[in-house]
Parts: C-alpha cells; sequence; structure tokens
DNA sequence: AGACTTTTTGCACCCGTGAGCAAATTTTCT
DNA sequence: AGAAAATTTGCTCACGGGTGCAAAAAGTCT
C-alpha cells in the first residue's frame, strides 16, 4: 500500500482517525464535525467535511450506537400482510421516520408463535423501541415481550392495548365507530350486518362492541354478526358467501358494516360477482381505513380515513421523548363517503 | 446496587460478562454458547445456556457486527409504494431473510434526489448488502451507491441492470413477454395496445420492447402504445381514459397488454366504470405479476406469475456466498391465465 | 501408566465511536 | 495590554463481543 492512495477503495475502511489524520485534528473533531450542535468551530468542521468527502467517510452508526447507547432504529413488527392497508402504514411511517432519522427494521412475525423470537432478534440488534403493527400480538407475547426486554419503548400503533408498559397510538375506535353507525343510521338502513375480523385478547379493536352496542341502544335489535379469521378479502370473500348465499333479496341484510376495508373489498367481490346483487341497490357497504383501492372507481367504498401520517409524527415525538411510561393517545379521522353506502 | 440482584432489572444492560460470571466460565465460553458451530463442550454451553436464560441474556449484535464486520443485515431499499405488488415482495423478502438470520433494514427512497443519502443511509448501519426494489435507480445514482459504497453487495431484485458491480436477481423478461406476446396471439387478438409504467436507464424492464418486437416480427403491424409515469393503478387510469375514452368499439384495441398488474387494474376499472365496454368481450386486459386482487372474483386478470420465493431463496444463496463479482440470474415464472384475456 | 492426539478454555488485542472532563485557544471586557 | 469568560480541542475510559493463538483438559493408544 502507497501512501499516495486517498481515494477511498470500494469496500475498505476509513475511519475518523484516517479522516483525522488526513484533516489535520483529532479522532473527536472528526466526529464532531458530524454531529449536530456539536461544540466545534465552523472552520475546523468545514476541513474535515473536506477530508470526509475525499476518503469518502461515513460514520459507523453501529460504533455510535454501541458508545451511546442509542441507535436511532426501531423494530417494527407487521403480521398482517394480506391487507392491502399494511403497504400504507409501512410507507407513511418508513418515510416520517426516515424524516425525522429513525431507521426502520422490519420484521416479519411469521405465526404467532413467532412473535417471541420476533422480539428477541429486535433485542439483539439494541433497538430504540418496537413498533407492533400487527394482529396477533396477544397477552402472551407482549408478556415474553417485556420479560426479555432490551429496548427502551413498545409501542402499539393503529391498535389499542391494556398491556402494562405498552404505549398506544391509535384512532379512537369507539368514536369512529359511533360516527359509522350514526352514519348508518342517519342514511336509513336498519338491518345492518357487521363483518367482523379476528378476535386477539390484547390490542383489541373495540370496531364490533361499539357499533353492537350502538344499535341495540338505538334501534334494541341485535344485527347479524360474522367473523373472519384474518383481514384478507379471499377469506372475507369466503364467510360472506357462506353467510349471505342463498338467501333472497328480502333476507338480506341493507349493509354490511366491515370492521375494515379489506373485508369489504372481498365481501364486494362476492357480493357483485358470486351472489350477483348490486352495491349500493340491494346492499350497501362501508368499511375502515380508507385504503387506496377504496377510492378506485371499481370499489367506490365508503369508510373511515385514518390520520395515519398524523399518527406516525406523533409517533416520532413519542420516540424522541425521554419518558417511558405507558399511555394511549387517541385520534380522529372521519367518514369519506363515497357510493357504496 | 446489591448483590442479589440476579433477575433483569428490565432496561438493564445485561453482558456475556455477567452471564460468565453467573455460570462460572470465561466470557469467551459465553460467546461460544451462543455461536453455532463453535469449539465448546455440550456441558458447558448447557451451563451458558441456563445462566443466560436466568439473566435474560442475548448477545448484541452490534458489538458482534463491530468485532467481525459482518452485519447479517440487509437494506431494502423501495420506492414504488403505489405498487400492490410490493407488498407481495416485502413479505417474501422479509421472511425467507429471517428464516435465513438476516435482518431486514428499510428504506423508503422518497423520492429520486433521495435514493443517494438512502445509500449513505445503508451504508451507515454497515449492512451487508443493499437491495434495490424500485424504479428510479437510474444509473446515476448507482454509481454514486458504488462510491459511497460500505457495503459488499449491491442486488437489484426483480429488475435487471447493465450497471457494474451490481448484482440482479429477477425474472427473464424477454422470455416472459414472449409467453405473453404468444398467448395473445394463440388467443387471436391481433390489434393489442401495450401499456408501460415508467422508463428508468438502468434497471430497465425489457417488457415493452420485447412485445413490440415480436409484434411487429409476427404480423408487420406495430402495437399502440401508452406509457404511465408510475406503478399506481390511479394513474393508469387516468392514462387509460385519455387514450381510449371516446373511441368507438371498432376503434377499440382488442387487447390490452400492461407491463404489470398495477396498471392492468386500473385500466380494468376505467375500461368497466368510465367507458362502459365489457372484459373480455369488448376489449381483454393481461397483466404481469399476479397479485393477490388479480385472482379475486373482481378482477380474474390473466397474468404472469413471478417466482418470487424461489427468487428470494436465491438471494439468500448470494448474500451468503464469499464472492463479490456480479452477475445476474433470471428465472422463469408463467402465465395464469384466467377470465380476462 | 505414559506418550501422544484432540478437544476445550482462557487471553491479549482489536472493531469504531461517545461521554465527560481538563487543557488549550479564542473572544470579550475593563 | 491583561484578566476573565467563553469556546474549542484532545484525551482517558468505556461500550460488548470476535479472532487467533497458547495453555489446559480430556480422550486414545500402546
Amino acid at each position: 500500500m502507497t501512501e499516495i492512495e486517498r481515494t477511498a477503495p470500494a469496500g475498505s475502511n476509513i475511519t475518523a482517525d484516517d479522516v483525522a489524520a488526513e484533516a489535520g485534528v483529532s479522532r473527536w473533531t472528526v466526529n464532531r464535525a458530524f454531529k449536530k450542535d456539536a461544540s466545534i468551530s465552523a472552520k475546523s468542521r468545514e476541513k474535515v467535511m473536506r477530508a470526509a468527502e475525499r476518503l469518502g467517510y461515513v460514520p459507523d452508526l453501529r460504533a455510535a450506537s454501541l458508545a451511546s447507547d442509542r441507535s436511532h432504529l426501531v423494530a417494527l413488527l407487521v403480521d398482517d400482510f394480506a391487507n392491502p392497508h399494511k403497504l400504507v402504514m409501512l410507507e407513511t411511517l418508513t418515510r416520517v421516520l426516515r424524516r425525522a432519522g429513525w431507521d426502520t427494521l422490519l420484521v416479519n412475525t411469521l405465526d404467532k408463535e413467532d412473535a417471541g423470537s420476533a422480539l428477541i432478534n429486535a433485542s439483539q440488534r439494541r433497538v430504540d423501541a418496537v413498533i407492533l403493527i400487527g394482529i396477533q400480538f396477544d397477552d402472551e407475547v407482549l408478556k415474553t415481550a417485556a420479560h426479555a426486554r432490551r429496548f427502551r419503548k413498545l409501542i402499539i400503533f393503529a391498535r389499542t392495548s391494556q398491556s402494562p408498559d405498552t404505549i398506544s397510538i391509535a384512532v379512537d375506535d369507539v368514536k369512529a365507530m359511533q360516527d359509522i353507525a350514526g352514519y348508518v343510521a342517519k342514511r336509513g338502513y336498519r338491518r345492518p350486518m357487521f363483518l367482523a375480523g379476528p378476535r386477539t385478547s390484547s390490542a383489541h379493536l373495540k370496531r364490533k362492541e361499539t357499533f353492537m352496542a350502538f344499535w341495540q341502544e338505538r334501534f334494541g335489535t341485535v344485527p347479524d354478526c360474522a367473523s373472519v379469521a384474518a383481514y384478507d378479502p379471499q377469506l372475507a370473500a369466503e364467510v360472506v358467501t357462506a353467510e349471505l348465499g342463498g338467501r333472497g333479496r328480502s333476507e338480506l341484510p341493507d349493509i354490511l358494516v366491515c370492521e375494515n376495508d379489506a373485508l369489504a373489498i372481498g365481501a364486494m367481490d362476492v357480493i357483485r360477482h358470486r351472489l350477483g346483487w348490486r352495491i349500493p341497490g340491494d346492499i350497501a357497504v362501508i368499511g375502515f381505513d380508507d385504503i387506496p383501492p377504496a377510492g378506485g372507481l371499481n370499489y367506490q367504498l365508503s369508510s373511515y380515513r385514518q390520520p395515519v401520517a398524523e399518527m406516525a409524527e406523533y409517533l416520532v415525538e413519542v420516540l424522541e421523548s425521554r419518558e417511558d411510561r405507558d399511555f394511549t393517545r387517541l385520534f380522529e379521522g372521519g367518514i369519506v363517503p363515497r357510493d357504496s353506502a
């Protein structure tokens, strides 16, 4: 190796020491140059940055994280990839987090048993926080999490949980579902059927309960109800076929209130193409989440939009705050009326 | 702090030293216990694991990565969240990678200008490889990548690139499109129109060119062609409206060959609901990727399925191999015929 | 049992950076 | 100019674990 070698040979390891030598300062000055709000003169920073540029140096975040005990890294645990809404959430979260200087580890929680090992996975990378956006995180899993916990914050996003040591950032499901129920009633529907998703003990959506309670109180009747094992349009299609197939028009509910759009879309497909009814003529449909296809020409699905971006911004605030007590922060969205109901 | 403190107080930092003390061995024996294929007796491993369990110890992968220069971490750069196929790819990749012991950093490349800084981002985490699954990575970006490169491998997934130092893992677009063109011809369609996605200089899909060439050679005519600025159903809808709106039935192409399903689905929506034609009666549609809704009741879209899981398995092989020359590995999928064409 | 081979264990040194303090330098004020 | 205050810089020690070798322990053979 000659001394002339200046430009970074691809793959080599330029460290702060190399830059320090090049710039004629100490290693610590180099590190300070890369740190915002560090105590360093504009002149030396400039000098360092120039040298770093020449050598192709970027600080090693592993070492930084090791030394400072802050990784600026979060783990996103996801298990529910059949729901198109997940793509929206992933996009929003990664965008907002990255803008704020946070990196995201995407962990696919393969199945329920796997949730625990996914948490250990995250622990080993020493993430600052774990964010759960999935459905199969029950109390048991969360308890495991609390045990082997090597991260400061456990955040449930877009869902609320009663578990201790857990932060929830979600839409106010009760308020939202009351809005929907009110909308359904006001539009004159009187024989609703509720299409629910899977039930988990923790991190529960209170949508079904709220709707049922509302309806019973208002009209004294208990609506029909069906449940789907996952937020998957195809599964929803099967359930709706089983429920509504063979019914005459008069036996049909007048509206299908769905726990979210993934279910609603599967239901709409069945209603139109397998059962041959028209929407909203024969039966109306309303969903939740306002996923992209809901606004498309084909579905024109009335839905409820969560302020996902706003929730993500708040998530960043939570990550950046020092305190780590548990709490729940609720947001409010709004109904997006379209043709389907 | 008393000496009685045994169980890990949540958030504290148990290190290999602590476990070593607890198990009555040296720190290195502890680390060996956690390393597969390490030179350690079954007895001491057992002893160590028991102690680790008691204290709630898990090895720190930051430190491991720092010391060994292997992070077992990859960065996934994604920019194209409007395409539902991305969700499938994300699911498959994260699942397969995790099974093989690799963690995934999901980086949302906000826009074209941002691609460079996304790469630096990944570099700072010292990932072992960067995987690109997006559309806006042009030669310039890739050149930047090659420059500031702190990772061993740059892999373009589900797309091919001519860039040097770049590994491509993709479906054989030429072969695939020839299959599709053959299928279209055999089904008797004679006035196709091609709906293409955005063009990028590098990492190009050769689908359009292949289809055009095939058709010209076979029938001597050059099919109509339209182009959409992103793989987004909504954008596709606009383009198709502009192209086909106002045409009479006889002026219509008899089939719309789409570069992928995201475009096809947007096109189908317009054709049915805005233009009022029937599929495949008035105009047929064929896509690419076989995204979930393609198989749903509503679309029943004929498409081409890529062996994504198989490609992901191969990706793992590439990650695990030592050599880092550039090459391209092509896979073969197959047409999934449905009602739309 | 003694000599030799194989397995297991311990150790020095290194990976690249941060926190916090003391020394050096610059700026400000009288 | 000289002293005090403010800013900048360098340094020690620490973060947690991997590499490769040497010492120790265990197993094998005659």
